[in-house]
DNA sequence: GACAGGAACGAACGATCGTACTATTGTCAT
DNA sequence: ATGACAATAGTACGATCGTTCGTTCCTGTC
């Protein structure tokens, strides 16, 4: 590899495989990772079935591998820039922000993928449902971390309960995924940040 | 027909028709809607796809019924017996309570069938997708009024906004059916009451 | 320029999908 | 009891599913 692409060595197959995966995440997010499908993705990336199958060994693997991109796009659009605010409740702020904006900013037309694969599995023993749960606990945990840091420094009352803070803190967010299909990505958004500021207010 | 089921007039093939919807809602609850099958549910039911088949004629149908059931038995389990209940927050509190008891007591072991439909077709064009949102139009709809009705009794707070707080109240039902899996129902259904309770104390 | 190895393709498999037909069974009013 | 009709079964279709296999192409090394 000569001067390749500068940021990152990328053989020729691993640029197709992160080509695959971007258009799976894409349709994971607006259908679901249950709908992801050899052919459909074949299709969508210009590639046969046989040469895109090859990449991953197994519709499973795809998918897994899938949701591991999203958790890294998640990592990468959202949980990281937050982590540039302060501590504190300017940085809480910071991921609320980023994550309501995040699959407008991302060009996932259908929403939070973490969501989608969040009910998808929740009820469906499997691969995929460890993998999504063990996510989930991993994203509960480092809110409930960025709460505690805030009531450290004294921004959120004492007595405050971070996990209870952080349930009602993805409370919001997945009602503002929910609800922008239904009232209108701009209503949705004011609401959600009425209802997060009176979060913070409360535990003030 | 002479002395029937009593309850409901029904002959052979509505009787059977509703025992398909009953298996098609549970498997929508834990799998989607998106999951339904006439194989699947014909070998569940023990029928033959093409009797099964004939009951709705395609499959689209099939969805939609499965649908229509999910509301009614809502209607029937959630929403009508809290209107038993008097006006205002006892009533709030009756609705949510009997909402987030509800997948349990349904035997619906996958969940809000509602909330499954929402995520599932929120992004996905269709009949399918203007059948949900009617029916989360109209839920909302009702939301609000109740809320509204506690703010008439003086229960909640003059200025209170009922769409902000039936947004809320929204919210922690979402986040209850997701965290259900994560963390168990017991402590999602207590962070979930702690929530709603707030959600009423800060609006008195 | 020959060669090796990775990357993509084409064709085919068994299974299952939704759906269309026809045939058989069951139910109910007369 | 019988005839009409609803309810269910049987069979077959084209399409698509995930997967396998053998072949071809591309790329970089000696």
């Amino acid at each position: 590899m000569n001067a390749a692409t500068a940021t990152t060595k990328s053989t020729k197959g691993e640029e197709t495989r992160s080509q695959i995966l971007a258009a799976a995440v894409e349709q994971a997010s607006t259908a679901g990772f249950e709908s992801l499908t050899i052919g459909t993705l074949a299709e969508k990336t210009g590639m046969s079935k046989s040469g895109l199958f090859a990449h991953f060994g197994s519709k499973l693997d795809l998918q897994i591998a899938a949701l591991d991109e999203c958790a890294r796009q998640f990592t990468e659009q959202v949980f990281l820039p937050a982590m540039k605010s302060a501590r504190g409740v300017k940085r809480l702020r910071a991921l609320f922000e980023n994550w309501i904006t995040w699959p407008q900013r991302a060009r996932l037309t259908g929403g939070c993928p973490i969501d989608s694969a969040g009910r998808e599995y929740a009820h469906q023993p499997g691969a995929m449902r460890d993998a999504v749960m063990e996510r989930q606990r991993l994203l509960d945990r480092e809110l409930s971390k960025a709460v505690q840091l805030a009531v450290d420094a004294g921004e959120l009352a004492k007595g405050t309960d971070p996990r209870q803070v952080a349930f009602e803190f993805l409370a919001i967010v997945l009602v503002y995924h929910r609800s922008e299909a239904l009232l209108g990505a701009e209503d949705a958004r004011k609401r959600a940040r009425v209802a997060f500021d009176r979060l913070l207010e409360q535990n003030r």
